[in-house]
DNA sequence: ACAACGTATCCATAAACTTCGATGCGTGGC
DNA sequence: GCCACGCATCGAAGTTTATGGATACGTTGT
C-alpha cells in the first residue's frame, strides 16, 4: 500500500511495475492524475510542522540518524504521536527505519527529499 | 493572516516584520518551530492532488495563466471546489488571483516553487 | 524467569479537510 | 433596468487527520 509513492522518490525501480511519475518539472507540462496523487501525497507527509521538524532533526544529528528516545523531549509530543510521524515518514520514502538493539534508528533516505525539490523547480520562466 | 507564510515563498519582504525563515535547506541544521509551521503550510497546499493538478494546469496553460473556467472542466470537481482549492494556493503564496472582466485569472507566482524546491534540497550529503 | 526499557500499535476524541449544492456578488450585454 | 454569466462564499455531510493514554511486543540485563 506504500509502493506507489516510492516509487517517486526512489526513482525507476528495477523490479516493480507501479507507475513511474517521477519527471516533468510539473510546470512544464500539466501532470495527469495518477502522478498528481503521488505527488500529493509525498509533499502531504511534509504537510505537517512536526514532520518537518522530525526530517530536520533526523537530518541534522550526529550521524545522519536518530532515535525516536533523541526526538521526543525537543518536539514536545508524545511518544506515540512522534511514532506515528516517523511512520508516515518512512512510508512516504523519505526515511529508513532501522532497528539495532532496542532502539530504531531512523534516517532520510539519500536523495528522496533533492528529488522532491527537482520537481518544483521551473526550468523554463 | 496569510501573511507568514508568505514571507516564506516571496523572499526577505521591504516592509514587512513578519519571521523570515528561508533559508535554511532544511537538511542543514534542526529547524526552530515557527520556520517548521510555515514550511509545512506551504507543503501542505501542495499535498492535495486537485491541487497538485491546479498548479500544473495553470502554469502549463497558455500565457501561464488560467481562469476558473479552463481549470473545472479538465479537473473534473465543482466550481464550488476548484474556486476553495485555488484560494488555499493563492494563500500559501503559489498563485496570483487577477481579475480581469468576469473572469479571474490565476498564474504561478514566479519563483515560489523553485524557492520551496530548493528548501528541500541536501547541499551536503 | 523476571524486570526495565524503547517502540509500535490500539483506541477514542477533537479538529481539520474535501466536496458540492445553494446562494450572493460584481461585470457585461441587451 | 434587467438578465446572463463567471466566480466566491456559505452551509452541510462525509472523510481524514492529529494527538495521546493504555497496552502489547521485542530486547537487554540481572
Amino acid at each position: 500500500m506504500t509502493t506507489a509513492q516510492l516509487t517517486l522518490l526512489t526513482g525507476p525501480p528495477a523490479t516493480s511495475s507501479a507507475p513511474v511519475v517521477c519527471c516533468a518539472p510539473l510546470v512544464r507540462e500539466a501532470a495527469d492524475p495518477a502522478a498528481a496523487v503521488d505527488l500529493a501525497r509525498a509533499f502531504k507527509a511534509l504537510g505537517d510542522p512536526a514532520r518537518v521538524r522530525l526530517l530536520s532533526l533526523v537530518a541534522a544529528h550526529e550521524g545522519a540518524e536518530a532515535c525516536v528516545c533523541d526526538l521526543v523531549e525537543p518536539l514536545g509530543l508524545a511518544q506515540a504521536t512522534v511514532s506515528h510521524h516517523l511512520k508516515i515518514l518512512v512510508d512516504a520514502g523519505l526515511l529508513t527505519r532501522e532497528k539495532r538493539g532496542k532502539w530504531a534508528y531512523y534516517a532520510v533516505v539519500p536523495g528522496s527529499l533533492t528529488r522532491l525539490g527537482a520537481l518544483l523547480t521551473e526550468t523554463a520562466a
